[in-house]
DNA sequence: GCTTTATTTGCAACATAATTGCATTAATAT
DNA sequence: ATATTAATGCAATTATGTTGCAAATAAAGC
């Protein structure tokens, strides 16, 4: 039984959302999929230099958070940071209600994907769709590094 | 018993936190205090017109948000949006630890000063300094409105 | 009130993030 | 191999936010 491999991985995940193969795209998932926090779009376009126009990889992110393959999640400075959704999501509906981690000395937005958010009882008349909980704080790997 | 003006009262407000007491920072505050939500960096941009430049109402707004006089909330959309601190902010700590109401309808960002974001437990490893909480959903005059 | 001083403002320039239209290119279906 | 449709690249534009510096002005001192 072969280990299937990240490309023919990419490539299906493409093609079930009815997306084609291409190489922005797939370099995109690559860098994604290799990082254990979400990933700024100020760093995707320097990893991806002139291998892609600026614009196509807005294009991309947008048509992957579209689909459900990845989620967005603004820092505290209102970048947006991108991460790949665990799995559930799709066109229709996200499932990313997890709580976010934002390092203050990395600056890294970890998904805490074990961590639910929990319910919230609200002022009447307001109905609540969807809650979005970011922490602010050190990391686990920026605590052990003072030690 | 007089009831004091709102320009007294700004007046005061600012002189307590060392600022001096000009036009552009009682519009602000004239402005901010007269809505039921945050107030977004473009709104206000668009209020002031040229009343003030540009540069001086971003000026403006970082001093305030520093003297603990108004918070500062990013919408789902990442956009600035801004309110008037309830009371014990300070120049030294902000305690806007309480839940924004994002309406998808009208865009509002509401400050619910009643709603605590509970406690959270996180990974080991991890710790958590401050916690921000956006509740999107339709908000109380607008879930009015549909009826 | 007039002068001094420190703060604040306005302007110009710059930086970065994001969007749009359109022609060209490339992926897939036949 | 060709046709069709989707995706990309490029140029231009918009929006948001920042910085340096000279001019204006608020507040304090006389
Ligand atoms: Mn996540
Ligand atoms: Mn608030
Ligand atoms: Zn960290
Ligand atoms: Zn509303």
């Amino acid at each position: 039984m072969a280990m299937e491999n990240n490309t023919e991985r990419f490539e299906k995940l493409l093609v079930k959302n009815g997306l084609k193969r291409t190489t922005p795209r797939l370099q995109v998932l690559e860098i994604l999929s290799g990082r254990d926090s979400a990933t700024s779009q100020p760093y995707l376009e320097q990893v991806m230099g002139k291998d892609a126009d600026r614009v196509t990889l807005y294009r991309v992110l947008q048509a992957f958070e579209e689909k459900g393959i990845i989620h967005k999640v603004l820092d505290q400075q209102g970048t947006a940071n991108y991460a790949i959704c665990s799995d559930g999501c799709s066109a229709h509906e996200h499932h990313d209600e997890h709580v976010h981690f934002n390092c203050d000395n990395c600056h890294k937005i970890y998904c805490l994907d074990t961590v639910k958010i929990p319910a919230l009882k609200v002022p009447s008349g307001f109905k609540v769709e969807h809650l979005n909980l970011i922490a602010t704080g050190i990391c686990a790997s920026c605590a052990d590094k003072v030690n």
